[in-house]
DNA sequence: CCATAATGCTTAACACTGTTTATTTTAATG
DNA sequence: CATTAAAATAAACAGTGTTAAGCATTATGG
């Protein structure tokens, strides 16, 4: 009987209600200023409804930093395709996840500067199979198509990868610092 | 009459004490557990008593964060001391600048990766005269004596030293994450 | 059709947080 | 010793994340 598909529909729906609001709240208001009872103040529901739908708060800040880190991923996507080599894709790249954090400064920090991370610790980060996880993985995979192609020096991809990483990183911690003056 | 002074004293002996107490819990409980609440079960006294020597939270994590950067100073003016040339000073300070991120990682991220920052807003950080600021601008110039005696490509002094310390910054954040492996 | 079961939501509480005000205790001074 | 100044506190305010228990409303099986 579909009933209870539309049930779930209904459950999805309101998901994602509650996410848009967050995801609105986050940027408007700050990390340090977004609270659950705030969100449930927005959507017009008690506090202990989310907890209905999301099993605590990191929960639903992971999946709103796994959906800006899909987003990231299409850009990235998209820099390979039009890139004319592996060299200006990286490159490309690189230069789309600057963007991509100093465009979404309060999910950057909640991604990245705070502690406990949404991604959990260093370990669970590296076994578990996130968004970010994967876009850090299509980053090395782009620096070792340039060490095949003869564009980069040969070396270890994951030195390499991290080095490239650890760039971009300190340029948007920078940036959203306002220290590029 | 000295006895206003020994007042004074004792009441600079008691700053510390709550200070070093700061510290110690910092390192072991972290950033994120540190309470003033706890800082003052930890010292025997009742909460509001800290208030009577700090202005709030964020004025005792600054001082704490100071001195900390009074360290770090020092172990650059070392490296300056020690070092043949301007080239290897600059290098040796970045070296330090990373090891000095990595033995203090509570700390570290107090100062960097939270928001309200305890140096304020950019603009604040870089009007006030902080020992953080008097670092960085030491390593700014380290950074021009390279340029200056032909070890360092001619460029912009705060461009340089930006992309430096965006370097060694980066690299503590990916430490400390433990993404180093 | 109604009793039963499940669902969605809320109320109320727990255990915290930073901070302030008024009050009491303690110590120094005239 | 009484008075005054300083130090510490109790109690409260306003907020946080989270959860267990209760109350409606809705769907289901007899």
């Amino acid at each position: 009987m579909g009933l209870k598909e539309k049930k779930q529909k209904h459950r999805e729906e309101f998901r994602r209600e509650i996410i848009e609001a967050a995801k609105s709240l986050f940027n408007s208001e700050g990390y340090d200023k977004f609270s659950m009872r705030g969100l449930a103040r927005k959507i017009g529901y008690t506090p202990a409804t989310i907890y209905l739908y999301f099993r605590d708060k990191d929960d639903l800040l992971y999946v709103i930093s796994e959906e800006l880190f899909a987003q990231l991923i299409q850009s990235m996507d998209r820099c390979v395709k039009d890139a004319p080599g592996p060299l200006e894709a990286l490159r490309q790249s690189l230069i789309s996840y600057v963007e991509f954090g100093v465009s979404h400064p309060a999910h950057y920090r909640a991604a990245f500067f705070t502690n406990p991370n949404v991604y959990g610790s260093p370990e669970e980060f590296l076994e578990k199979e996130s968004l970010s996880r994967h876009a850090y993985c299509q980053g090395r995979q782009l620096a070792a198509e340039c060490i095949a192609a003869g564009k980069l020096r040969q070396m270890d991809v994951d030195v390499i990868a991290q080095i490239l990483w650890t760039g971009v990183h300190g340029m948007v911690d920078a940036l959203l610092k306002g220290l590029g003056k």
